[in-house]
This record gives structure tokens, sequence and C-alpha cells, in this order.
DNA sequence: ATTCATTTACGATATTTTTCGTACCAATAT
DNA sequence: ATATTGGTACGAAAAATATCGTAAATGAAT
């Protein structure tokens, strides 16, 4: 069972977001996004897609020269994953903290609110 | 000015959760109650915590030979710091996808159900 | 005073993550 | 054919974290 995924580092989930986004993506693709917010070298890229791979992170066409990347865990997955860390590290289990938190720091807006009062209306019949 | 604190790591989470609980603590103190969920040794807390003080995340009373620690800075601060990190590294700027994560993964009791809803109805006001 | 237990200080090592240089390969242009 | 360009592989260094052993200090108990 490889179940126990790990999570993946901070490098790693720039790139994931990239992947996440484009659904398919070469290491150049990736490195050109990657440097619009931070300096880095080509193979820095390069090689962290490689260790991913290595790791199951990513999955990869490599048929042809140059090899075509896809993320491999889910945007989903892998946010609740940090999601239930922080709760658990930073909130003391409690979820509602972390939603406060969250509201808190950052209004969202008014489609936004209606579609978290409807969550909340669908929790609260339970 | 050293307004920029760096994110505390891991390991360092963990020893901030216990002064946040605690309020002052020596080490040992510390050292108890991390081995409750991890193996670790004495002098491993012991030097985490010293970094920490290098680092001005705790302050410390060291008059007496044994020494007595405190948080140097805020949980709330630190939460919203993460949060605030992922929401734009996992949620692309969406703090209310983080709250549907967060509702999603773990139901809330009734009454944190009820304070999100006040939260949210004052959101609503404005 | 001497021993014993507890603590801090500190250096060293281990581990994980990030970064990069260099070699090598393949396709294309000259 | 050869040079140029753009790609991968790979090893190794650098940086950030985490871990631990050992020595020295301190205070309490005998």
């Amino acid at each position: 069972m490889n179940n126990k995924q790990n999570k993946p580092t901070e490098g790693e989930l720039e790139i994931l977001q990239v992947l996440w986004q484009k659904e398919k993506a070469t290491v150049r693709d990736v490195h050109e996004i990657i440097l619009k917010s931070k300096e880095a070298g080509y193979t820095t890229t390069l090689k962290l897609m490689q260790i991913m791979f290595e790791k199951g992170l990513v999955t990869r066409d490599d048929s042809a020269k140059t090899h075509i990347y896809q993320a491999n865990i889910s945007k989903e997955k892998t946010q609740s994953q940090f999601v239930g860390k922080m709760i658990s590290s930073l909130f003391g289990g409690s979820s509602s903290q972390l939603v406060m938190q969250a509201l808190g720091s950052q209004a969202p807006s008014k489609e936004e609110l209606h579609e978290i009062q409807q969550l909340l209306d669908n929790l609260k019949k339970q």
C-alpha cells in the first residue's frame, strides 16, 4: 500500500500548482512560470521535477525528447492534507478556529459568502 | 528593524504550541509533552529551544539554573501567517476555498457552527 | 567535602531540501 | 559533416533542519 504519501515540500508545491493549472507541461513551461515569482536556474526546476517523478508526485511521458509532465496527486487531496496538518498543529484540532482565522484575514466576496452559507446550512442539518 | 519574522519550522511549532498553552515552561516541561507524541532526545528539544531563543521566537529567564521559557510571537499572528501562506500557495488566493476545505474535512460542533454563523452574518452586513 | 542528579552549552553529525555545474544526447540549421 | 540549440541525467555542493553525545556548571543530598 503506497498510501502514506509524503507531504510535498515547498518547492514541489510550486511546481504542482503549475501542473494543476496547466494539466500537462514540460519542464520549460513550468520553469517559465516559476521564474515570474522567483529567481531560479533551469536545472534546478528540472532536478526537482525529476525527484518528484521518482517520488511518484508526478508522471511523465518520456516518449519524445522533451518530456511531458502531469501531476499525480490531486489538488484536493493535497489541500486537505495540508489543512488537516495545520488544524492539528496550529489550531488545536479545531477546524472552526481555522475557519474563523481565514475568514477574518481576508473577507470573501458575496458569492463566496453564499457558498459558505450553503455548506454551513448543510452541516447544521446533521 | 527585526520585523520580518521568519516562519517557524515544524519542530519549532511543536514547541511553540506547548508554550502558548502553558505560558511559561522549562525545557523539561516542554520535552515531557513532546514525548507524548513523538520520540525525541532531551538535548534535541533543548537545542531547538536555544536556537529559538537566538532567533527571538522565545524569551527566557536565565536567572536561575533552570531557565524558564516563554513564547515571543503570538499564536494569532503565527496562525495568520501560516493561513495566509497557505491561501496563496494552495488555494489560489481564495480564503473561502480554504474555508470550504476545512469545514468539509472535519465537521465542527454545534457551538462552533453557531460561532461561524455569527461571523458570517457579520461579514454579510458589509 | 563529595557524590549525584539535573541542567545548559556547544560542537559535530545526520537528514532533508534546494541549487547548480557539467556531461551527454538528439534534432536542426549551416 | 559540423556547429548550435535545447533538452535530460547525474553528481555534488550548499543551505536549512533536526538530532545527539559529551563536557562543564549548579545545586541538592549525603
